[in-house]
DNA sequence: TTTTGTGAATAGCTTCACAGCA
DNA sequence: TGCTGTGAAGCTATTCACAAAA
């Protein structure tokens, strides 16, 4: 059985991204001390529609109260359970240059559910250094620390030439997500997850749309 | 009129973000020499739907031959035209904490079309650095630069506490797009465009994934 | 009242399948 | 034969609108 995926009908991948909003937004809240929220409140401050949030919401369980809405703090736990971060992921950095780096030092990870726990890089000039709270180890370390520490997500930020081929150490040993900055389409196994970055591509559809005054105003690409 | 927009038809938007695949993909087979290409090629090595590939490109106008294929050097013209990268577009980046540095440092947004050209720090003991090929300056000297430049694009990389205030700065300036690496919404006049980077929510969209070993095979996210 | 959860309706996107060109 | 461009079909996602709950 699911446990807390309650409904039969498979969630839109939209729907789960969208999650994510939603769980940033009521944190803000809480953060706020705001105990009580509506789907017309959460929507608003999102800009979307308030039956969208409902929707997405109600995919997943029953959060909501009629006439009353819903409680902050028991739907921020709801949805870290359902994204699978009401626990803490350890992730490993491949490549300690200027991206990976500026990864390590972001503090608001922990806090989010996931703990950078060391970073690999081939230079060894970067091995034994400290980068934020991880140590960058040699390349070759990779598979001993990925399995003793039961790694399940990393992170690839070497050069474009040497993504594929960590790519498949990584599955290899064991990783079962991947968030890829390098401007390539990773090869993975079935099962194995692939979130691309691509930040050229995102500035190319700013282009895009500054460049085409056509169509669109203020939207979010 | 709309130039080499030749389609009456709008394009879907997740067709537009294909694009910048497509164009990426291109210029790999351009850099290998190869210079003809077609539909089932492009989309086996992006792992896509043939049809797709064709439908998005015959949105933007007719690019290829039946029984040839497409051309890869015009093609990849015609996507940089499209997507408004046939000029290079001056970039601001507001925030050179870690993130704004590596941004900064990263060499390959200039052969894609965009030029760092500065960056803008509160803090005084960054000013004045160098950092890639731009120099650091104080947030004063924001509405100057951007106006001697002629800026229409700025990344957002500060504490998501400063980041809407500087982004109704840009907005002020004359910037239309935005790419936002700070988790907040931000607000923004009609016809101003933001693009959203928010990498934690992008783990926690693995971590489903990985947690919820249900639906899904080998997906992208 | 207010606000949820949800079937029904709509809109949007993708895939199919084929006419027409090389 | 091989391949594009494209209507038509099929599928997915969003929005509507309302019954039921507080």
């Amino acid at each position: 059985m699911a446990g807390y995926l309650m409904k039969s009908q498979t969630p839109p991948s939209p729907a789960v991204q969208r999650l994510s909003l939603y769980l940033r937004q009521l944190e803000e809240m809480a953060g706020q001390g705001i105990q009580k929220t509506s789907s017309r409140q959460l929507a608003e401050a999102l800009k979307r529609d308030s039956a969208q949030v409902r929707k997405d919401l109600a995919y997943f369980g029953q959060f909501g109260r009629p006439g009353v809405g819903y409680l902050v703090e028991p739907l921020i736990e709801a949805l870290r359970r359902i994204l699978g971060t009401d626990r803490t992921w350890k992730v490993v950095v491949i490549g300690a240059g200027d991206m990976g780096r500026a990864l390590l030092r972001y503090k608001g990870f922990l806090s989010k559910g996931f703990e950078l726990i060391a970073a690999f890089d081939i230079s060894l000039s970067k091995v034994g250094k400290k980068v934020g709270l991880a140590r960058v180890y040699p390349l070759d370390e990779l598979e001993r620390i990925i399995a003793s520490n039961s790694v399940k997500l990393a992170v690839v930020a070497v050069p474009t030439e040497a993504a594929q081929q960590v790519t498949d150490r990584l599955c290899a040993a064991g990783v079962m997500g991947i968030l890829n900055f390098a401007p390539v389409m990773l090869d993975v196994p079935e099962g194995v997850t692939v979130a691309p970055v691509d930040l050229a591509a995102k500035l190319e559809q700013l282009s895009f749309r500054v460049a085409g005054a056509h169509h669109n105003s203020s939207s979010n690409a």
